[in-house]
DNA sequence: GATGAATGAGATTTCATTCAT
DNA sequence: TATGAATGAAATCTCATTCAT
């Protein structure tokens, strides 16, 4: 099997693990044995398990949002771009529901960890500038107020749909997030349109 | 010193591990430590570090939000009733910061271990019940609209306190939060009045 | 047991083990199961096998050649005192073979390692400069010749001491190294007499 | 690369690295990486470890003193050929330190493997007969007295000369061995002139 | 012949827990 | 009640060796 394969493979592996057991539970073995492979060999691509997870993180970081553009009718309204982010959650706690629970181990951690903590810092800064960015350009074109802070109002979206990640978290069922979710989409609205 | 005093002295020295450390690096002889006395001495109060993790939990759950009414004057008014959540939530990420990651941990925990599934369920249902009460209440009265579900408005509110709790977490400086906030407050007027 | 004397337990049984399996074969595991305890334990006296070889040297360091002066009668004629190192170093061949592996032990170890180097040159400082004070007596009293070099001498001496012990580890019977010993006194009495 | 000259290029490389880092620290991957190539190849010289300490045992024992002949004029007068080992040992502290410590290290490994028991008995074997012989030709010719043991001459001083070396190792400037070397030059002579 | 991948045995170390005092 | 000593289970990591290409 191809070298970069492989590591795919055990990133993949860890990426499961950790959604499942957390930083607490995670195990070079367990990780092994979920990508099939003896834990000497994880340990042949990643000399510790301290690398792996650099390795899994760096990951990450590239990977970030690479896949969740919003389609290009959505993105020509501004508002609709903006609800666009409530739909986008809605599917990824059903598609990834095991990101949700790495993203928050990766917060966790972020307070012990400056690798994490400038992850999350890219992660969240670029999200938070494309949102903003359409918040401006609403006010420009007058489809929202123009009395608005548009980094704040970026911050609170991002913070509801955090917020909604962690009540499913906590055992809120999917139709309630979905009905949370509709009040955040009409809330955009009411807080927008000038 | 009297056994139940101790053992308060033990739960709240895991507390504090526990926003230090998370359960990931919590160990039984760091929070002896904590707590000045020797780890066999601890094992002598909680049998095994599991029953301390559960006397903790439990502890939690008796002492939740037992501390945060909002005074007499913001209760009568329901909409100043909601918006005192985002006053309560950045006086606690000023006065009681571990109190953060000690709840973000926990809802980790909670997809593991049904205890802790539980106290959550409580917690969050209280707090739930709680405003949708208030919301209701508002309707009743013709402060708010009336084609509201007030159930999914205060999971909305409570998910947008929430994630103002997680940015912060990954290192969102106050001011921002701040800013948030005021966002948070404005949004709450016009989605609910008439 | 008191934790002073299982500690001496645990450094002799490192001793031993040292002795018979060299650096190269020194296992934490060994050493205590020769002190007859789990090896956890050693590690509860010993934090780790650095530690232990460290408390071990120390331990040497603290104890060299605290027992090894030669008795009064001898002490007082000066060549009699230097052939008695022959006589002391016969002895220690028979009754403590495993100090002379532990020694050479030793020597390779203090190219990688400066605690070792110190100790070392602790060791032989001391045994020099108290065969070159022999020598000096000896000068000054007439007994031997005025133009000897005195700590050229008691480095030859250590040499040759040293040495007897080398080719012994190197498979010499004890009669042979007994045979060179009487040519070592004489040579010495040869050299020394004026 | 000509196979014979591959091997010749491993074992170099493992008296570099058993010099500077001894058995206890003696790595089959540290070995093939100082001979360029990779560790399996190395592997696919000497199958085992055990085999490459073995090939490498066997050519010291080829190779042993093939170069140390003293020169003519110097073997015609006894006392000056028993004089030239410490000439040639202290050249060889200079131009070979190496080999001192790889010695010592056969020395040590020599209680725990008889082939190397056996490489050292054939060395110092070797070494003890051309010495006493040397010695014999002196008592024969008249230059050396008569009563003398010849073999426990020999082995007198192949101990001087390995003592130098060890105090060499433990750390002793080589201005010291030098006045050292002197000393047992001047010593022999004493010893054996009638 | 040469090499990268893979693995099994075993080493050190951590840590919750038990036991005797 | 309190504690130091002791231990067993398990985790990470090292390293010689094997195998397929």
């Amino acid at each position: 099997m191809e070298p970069e394969l492989r590591r795919q493979e055990i990133l993949a592996a860890a990426f499961r693990q950790l959604a499942v057991r957390g930083f607490e539970g995670l195990r070079v073995r367990s990780i092994a044995q979920d990508a099939g492979i003896h834990h000497a060999t994880l340990l042949h691509y990643f000399p510790t398990k301290e690398a792996l997870i650099e390795g899994f993180i760096e990951e990450l970081a590239a990977r970030f949002r690479s896949g969740s553009a919003p389609p290009s009718e959505v993105r020509a309204d501004p508002l609709e771009a903006l609800r666009w982010e409530f739909t986008d959650a809605r599917r990824r706690l059903r598609r990834e529901p095991e990101a949700i629970a790495v993203t928050v181990e990766l917060m966790l951690r972020a307070r012990r960890d400056p690798l994490v903590a400038g992850l999350l810092a890219r992660m969240f800064g670029g999200w938070r500038r494309q949102l903003e960015g359409i918040v401006r350009r609403g006010i420009g074109t007058g489809a929202f107020r123009a009395d608005l802070d548009a980094g704040a109002v970026a911050d609170a979206l991002i913070a509801e749909v955090q917020g909604m990640s962690l009540l499913w978290l906590a055992g809120t069922p999917l139709e309630r997030i979905d009905a949370l979710a509709a009040i955040g989409g009409r809330t955009l609205e009411e807080l927008l349109r000038p």
